[in-house]
Parts: structure tokens; C-alpha cells; sequence
DNA sequence: TATTGTTATACTCTATAACTATA
DNA sequence: TATAGTTATAGAGTATAACAATA
């Protein structure tokens, strides 16, 4: 028990605007769209195979990132291929620059966050990461109910 | 050194999408929209001198929250009163029925977020509650850099 | 008939700029 | 002249529905 709180969403709102906003330059600097880093950073790990998938996944509606993966495949940071087994499909994956640019701005991005993350003695930070990390990979069950 | 991490606003987005999903049915059911909630729980604490920095302390437009303010005024859960010492400026009071309003929402908001912390062990809850809480409250400081 | 990707349309939110009343 | 609150307008972002190709 620890009596009162403050609520969680309250808390997240502010973070997460700032960081978005800290963000904004440095995606700027590197030709990216907030969408478009959102798009390689999820397809960084592994290709995936729709994009209705990709859409879902990352919270957005499928018409929504039509033109987000136009762009990044015009400045040849990845690639759509019909898939041979349903030609309906087309399978979004990285390219090797795709991948070299992601680093370089997920780098800069994360510097900008240790600034912020410095406020924290070391066990409440790892505390911190750990926990959401969990929390946010406990979403799609939640909303099984 | 902890190695890689996925960035702190990747987790943040998804986490913040899910809770304010959760509370919209909870705000629909009590007549609050999200925005009206997000000044209750401001004003709750103190009154607020002017409407300016009441939008900007939640992250608005000044106005942009006249139309929350407006609602919430017809309501009859705040009070919008001329300032004596400079007649431009109205304080915004919450009402003893909007503090009513206030704690029956809050109540049922937490009672939401707390079946996603029901997933964490309890110190790592605890470490999660009071980071977010001193990276929210560093914000401002580091906004003047 | 159902599904994938796409395009077109409408709608909601938000930011900006004018206006008034006080200072 | 500057500031608090308000209103009006325009712009960005988003959701919805319709379409062509494939299953």
C-alpha cells in the first residue's frame, strides 16, 4: 500500500511529449519522419510480412503508412517485394543503409534520453526500463479481454 | 552499462495509447472528455491564476482549452472568477462537485491501470511510479537549457 | 466471397492569427 | 504598447469508405 498517486497516463503524457519534440530535430537532421523512424525501427529487428501487420503493429490504421513506406523507399532505406506465396502481400525489409541510418539516429536519440534518464540513481533506471518494457509487451493480452 | 536498450519513447508511445484507450469509456460513462478530466486534475491540487498558464502547464494551447473550460464551467465543476487585482485575468477554482467528479474518475482510472502494474513485482512498481514522477517534474528544467 | 494494398473523402484536432477588454 | 481571454480561420493528422488485384 502507498496510498494516493498520481496517475500513470498523467505522468506518460508530458514524457512522452517532450520527447517526441526532442526528437523532432534530430529526425529532421536525418531526412526521417517520426512515422518513418518508427517504420525502420520495427522492421530493423525483422522483415515483416504484411503490411497491414506493420500498421497494426506500431498503432496505425494500414493507409496511414502508405505514404511513410513510399518515401523511406525512395531514399532506398527498404524494400517492398511481392511475396511469391500470396501475391496480395508485399514484404517490407531493411536495407542495409535503412539499417545504418536507424543506428545513427536511434544513437542520437538515446543520447538525448540519458540526459533525461542522468535524473535517476543506476537502480531505478534499469527499474524504470525493465518495467516498461514489460508493461508495453503485456498490452496485446490486456486487450484480450 | 547495460548494452542496448529500445528507446525510452518506443515503450512510452504504446504504453500511452493503451491508457488513454482504457480511460475513454471510464471519462464517456461520467461526462468528462479526456481534456476536461486532464484540468480537473490540474486545478484539483491549487486554483490556477490564469488561464494561460493553465494551458501551458498541461501541454495546450491557451485556446485551445476554452472549450473545455466552457463545459466544465456549465457543469458546474469549476468556477471562472475575475481576478480583483487585474480584471483581465479570470481564476479557474474547482467546485466541490468537481472534486466529487474528480475522485470518482481518478478512482476508476487507477483501478484500470492498475490491472497493466499488476504485472510488475512490487518494487519494481514502486521504482516505476516514483521514476516517472521525478522525469516528469525534471522536464521543465531541462526545457531552459 | 474475402483479403492486400492503394486511393479518395471526410472529419477531428491543433496551431495561428485577429479581435476585445483591460492594464 | 502589452497582456488575458476569446473567436475565427486554416492547416495537419487521422479515420472511413471505396477501389483494383489476387486469393
Amino acid at each position: 500500500m502507498d496510498g494516493r498517486r498520481r496517475d500513470l497516463a498523467a505522468m506518460i503524457a508530458p514524457l512522452q511529449r517532450a520527447l517526441v519534440a526532442a526528437e523532432q530535430p534530430v529526425l529532421r537532421a536525418h531526412g526521417l519522419s517520426m512515422w518513418g523512424y518508427v517504420v525502420l525501427d520495427t522492421v530493423e529487428g525483422q522483415p515483416v510480412r504484411t503490411q497491414a501487420a506493420l500498421a497494426e503493429f506500431i498503432g496505425a490504421d494500414k493507409s496511414r503508412i502508405i505514404g511513410v513506406l513510399d518515401e523511406l523507399e525512395n531514399e532506398g532505406l527498404l524494400e517492398r517485394t511481392r511475396d511469391p506465396a500470396d501475391r496480395r502481400a508485399r514484404l517490407v525489409t531493411i536495407t542495409e543503409e535503412g539499417r545504418r541510418r536507424h543506428a545513427t539516429v536511434q544513437a542520437e536519440i538515446q543520447r538525448g534520453e540519458e540526459r533525461l534518464l542522468a535524473q535517476l540513481p543506476a537502480a531505478d533506471r534499469q527499474a524504470l526500463l525493465r518495467s516498461l518494457a514489460v508493461l508495453v509487451d503485456a498490452l496485446p493480452k490486456l486487450g484480450q479481454d
